[in-house]
DNA sequence: GTCTATATCGGGATAGAC
DNA sequence: GTCTATCCCGATATAGAC
């Protein structure tokens, strides 16, 4: 019930909207202030600078994302389960923070050796699944763990971050049917992997 | 043999260079300058604001990479060969531009009134394929053309945008490691593909 | 056409009143 | 803790000399 809420959550609030939208670079403290409802000059007291600011959302952000979808790598499900499962919570997690994928990998791409660091503690879970993938398919058949990864990461991502190109040329600006494809996607995606890795 | 390469040219190739790296909210009118060995202020004379060159950069690499895909698009090979060379073609025009891509969908993502205009000139080609795909395959199976396109973009775009990831996790930062996993792509990225769709 | 100097503006950050 | 006023720097853009 508690409806008062404190002055240091609205700001995180509003920068989390504000840094996923623009990216670091082209966020103003100003927005972030108007967004907040508050005065510019609270943001440098309670997060000294910019760059804070900016840090504390990342983690943030990333610590909200990344623990869903590190539970299901580790659990012991079969790996043709797995994929079913990665794809359905990977795409539900974006739909409910459609900027975090462009977010991230923008901010990696102009300044990799700031965030890479903090990034790579959040993605052990990647390697986790290699032992399982080469045991229950790779062996045999000459597929690459590496590769199938990646496809996976890909085909989840891909339509997320290039949502404008898709719904402005694919869909004639409609969201609904925007977002129809990627509900869609969920089923769509472990068909497509399992199909072709399957013999 | 034309050695004195006009002031334009050089201004648009440095401009191209710093703007495809950093986007255009994170450039500095003063790195150009400086990346083409000129004066700040002549890039003023020649193209009157930041944005106005901008633009011309943004129609420029536009009109050089989309062709090349366009052309296979429209070409009358079977569906099949059409994949191989796609990947093959998109794979190694972003070889040579690889910051083409996130750089397209960023601008596009923080920007899409301003850039999908202009992007949608370059992309008929798309639809030209969708014909082929029902004709050929998806007719007696249940595939749907566009979730298959959408696949064969992603599974070569990804890998692409995200390579600070891709180098700093999977291979240790190792850069050779990383360009041979993109060139392996160009096979396994059909093969993948193929495989899943033909019964 | 190319340079130097300068105007102008916007944004991050700080000082200080309340 | 929150606001107003202000500093200061960096960046776009223009004026004007050569």
């Amino acid at each position: 019930m508690e409806k008062e809420i404190n002055t240091e959550t609205l700001i995180l609030n509003a920068a989390k909207k504000v840094f996923m939208q623009k990216g670091f670079g082209a966020t103003r403290m100003q927005e972030i202030a108007d967004e907040a409802g508050i005065n510019k000059s609270l943001l440098h007291y309670y997060f000294r600078t910019k760059e804070k600011l900016f840090d504390a959302i990342f983690e943030e952000v990333l610590s909200q994302v990344i623990p869903k979808i590190s539970k299901v790598m580790t659990s012991d499900y079969t790996l043709f389960e797995k994929i079913e499962i990665f794809a359905d919570t990977y795409i539900s997690a974006f739909q409910k923070n459609p900027h975090f994928p462009m977010f991230v990998l923008h901010e990696l791409s102009s300044n990799p050796e700031k965030i890479l660091p903090r990034f790579k503690n959040h993605l052990g879970y990647i390697e986790k699944i290699f032992p399982q993938i080469k045991k229950e398919i790779s062996s045999d058949k000459n597929i690459d763990a590496e590769q199938l990864i990646i496809n996976m990461l890909s085909l989840c991502i891909f339509p997320i971050i290039a949502k404008p190109i898709l719904k402005g040329i694919l869909f004639n600006n409609d969201e609904n049917k925007y977002l129809e494809f990627i509900e869609k996607r969920k089923k769509e995606i472990p068909k497509f992997v399992i199909n072709s890795i399957k013999k």
